[in-house]
DNA sequence: TGTATTTATGAGTGATTTACTCATAAATTA
DNA sequence: TAATTTATGAGTAAATCACTCATAAATACA
């Protein structure tokens, strides 16, 4: 399975947003700072996850980031799809080969079946649930 | 998950080899043809089964490849980390990253949970049950 | 012995992806 | 108006992927 750092990074933030949202707007610099995860790029990781409603956003002075949604209704299966690139979770081939498209392909339900497993254990995990560890 | 095309190739030549094993060696070019996978690229995949005792060879003329090991013992799971170039099933940022490192990492207990479950399936599903789908 | 056949093996390569940076625009506040 | 903060698209260096190429080594058979 690719984990894209961007999933790694948009998972941290969240959390960080979760245990920081009491103080009002976190911005991208404060979370960049104690993820330790590159500023610029991490403004684009949230910026993604504003443009699917995972969380929201203000401009200018005293701006920032918060939870558009509580963290028991975030899920890591939710936050995989939306940074990473629309891709299956097990690429078998998805792009090039005809695995997909090949009638005897008998390899197609196994990846299948790894798939749906691998979806089960990130649906079935919050962002409440990595603060509660 | 990374399906590298060398598994995919592995697993449908070692299929390929499992049906034509009674004919006696089988040639890289025959299931190269039958399985349309790029034919020297094939030998490298076989080679490195090969190397790996899942299969054993015979060079000159009417030599070949056959099965070292019978169908019924031949997991996805071990051609998985046979041609996988022994990566974590989940590579959850094994390269760069401080994820496994980092001792408050509240992501690495999911993706061990995600890779366990992934291997529990490739290691219970064979070369003989993707012949008999 | 010599020639044809087949695998063994390392080096190279073009395309794609990844993980970013850079530059600049737009919104917001004081 | 100036400072601050996010928005957004373009660019980029390094790594990876899916191969090809070249050549060596083993084997069979005439």
């Amino acid at each position: 399975m690719n984990v894209p750092i961007q999933v790694d990074y948009g998972v941290r933030a969240l959390v960080d947003l979760a245990e920081n949202s009491h103080k009002g707007d976190v911005q991208t610099a404060d979370i960049a700072k104690r993820q330790q995860i590159p500023r610029q790029f991490l403004a684009q990781v949230l910026h993604n996850l504003n443009k699917f409603g995972i969380t929201s956003s203000k401009r200018g002075p005293n701006g920032g980031h918060r939870l558009a949604i509580k963290p028991s209704n975030i899920t890591m299966g939710y936050v995989m799809r939306t940074l990473g690139n629309n891709k299956h979770t097990v690429c078998c081939l998805e792009n090039s080969s005809k695995c997909y498209q090949a009638p005897k392909c008998s390899q197609k339900h196994v990846w299948r079946k790894v798939e749906i497993a691998v979806n089960k254990i990130l649906d079935s995990t919050t962002i409440e649930d990595l603060i509660n560890n």
